[in-house]
RNA sequence: GGCAGGUUGCCCGAGCGGCCAAUGGGAGCGGACUGUAAAUCCGUCGCGAAAGCUACAGAGGUUCGAAUCCUCUACCUGCCA
């Protein structure tokens, strides 16, 4: 059996998997895109080893925060970890965040190549030309994809131009999920003036926990796509002068609260998904 | 006590006689997403289905017409005492 555990940032996925693991006997697969990253510890929330109660968690500490993760490369290496431990004859509970990495696992996802040149050279037109003119390059060469897309979006526009160079088109709409694994798929849901406080509290206390000496002990080493992570990202611009640490906290907590609603958002449109409120103990949750 | 400035929608902040329910940002709310997704991007945002109604500190006034001009009241702020 495959349980998904899904929900917004800071309403206790990660406990309430160990809970479930443990009477289970379940496996953890994060679902975590900036949870990979080895020494990230204290800005991503990962759970220590030592609260971890003996449940063998997969997927985390798996990249140096100096690779770039692509989610091909995080879906297959995630699904052997699934398959590896469903060979072992025990449950998986996959837990994560993020909506694409959670569905990259368990649902049939073609995703195109990438290539990093074709990448960087499309990147750079980008910045010379605007959006808006790639954007008139891809409807010229897919009028599909090119509906499909705003003409504000570079960053999409780059990547449709990116496949339409390497395969000749870009698929505009998504199919239908077929699932790779069935799945129970289970939601946590909090008030969002709790999950609020919740999320102010957590940043308040990773800066207690020393975020900031993380951050610069990691500064120069850090991939673009680790660099955007929450806490990272603002502590990275108050090193470089934009800023102040407090400020940065702050912003911290405003992005951080932001990304919430786009996880509840994300999550909610999945039917798939069954809704159970957090805050009740964690028994009763299980 | 004398002189000068301010009070705008949830917050910050523009407007300085008609084109103003009022530029812009933030928050809030909604949405897109086969890429890096803790990313990137979009819409909406006084009330009302609409006609319309209520709004730019408060009360009067000038004007065909005021957030914008005048008077007084309240509160805040700067210079001189």
């Amino acid at each position: 059996m495959i349980v998904a555990i899904v929900g917004p940032t800071a309403v206790g996925k990660s406990d309430l998997a160990i809970d479930l693991a443990e009477r289970l006997g379940a496996e953890i697969v994060s679902a975590d895109s900036m949870q990979v990253y080895i020494g990230m510890d204290i800005g991503t929330a990962k759970v220590p080893e030592g609260e971890r109660r003996g449940v063998p968690h997969h997927m985390v500490d798996v990249w140096s925060p100096g690779h770039e993760v692509s989610v091909v490369e995080f879906r297959d290496r995630a699904r052997t970890c699934v398959a590896e431990i469903e060979a072992r004859g025990h449950d998986v509970v996959i837990v994560g965040g993020s909506w694409l990495y959670v569905q990259a696992i368990l649902d049939e996802m073609d995703f195109p190549a990438t290539d990093p040149q074709v990448r960087a050279r499309l990147e750079e037109d980008l910045v010379e030309s605007g959006a808006e003119a790639m954007h008139a390059r891809l409807a010229a060469l897919d009028p599909d994809a090119a509906a499909a897309i705003l003409p504000t979006n570079g960053r999409r526009i780059v990547r449709a131009l990116e496949v339409v160079e390497i395969q000749g088109s870009f698929t505009a709409r998504l199919p239908e999920p077929r699932p790779w694994r069935e799945a129970r798929w289970i939601g946590l849901s909090c008030d969002r003036l709790v999950l609020d406080a919740r999320i102010a509290a957590r940043v308040d206390r990773m800066w207690e926990l020393g975020l900031v000496e993380e951050v610069r002990g990691l500064s120069g080493r850090l991939s673009r796509t680790a660099r955007g992570a929450l806490g990272y990202r603002q502590v990275l611009e108050a090193l470089q002068g934009e800023g102040d640490m407090e400020s940065a906290r702050q912003h911290t907590i405003d992005g951080t609260r932001r990304f919430a609603r786009r996880q509840e958002r994300r999550f909610r449109q999945d039917t798939r998904v069954q809704w159970v409120p957090a805050g009740t103990s964690a028994g009763d949750l299980v």
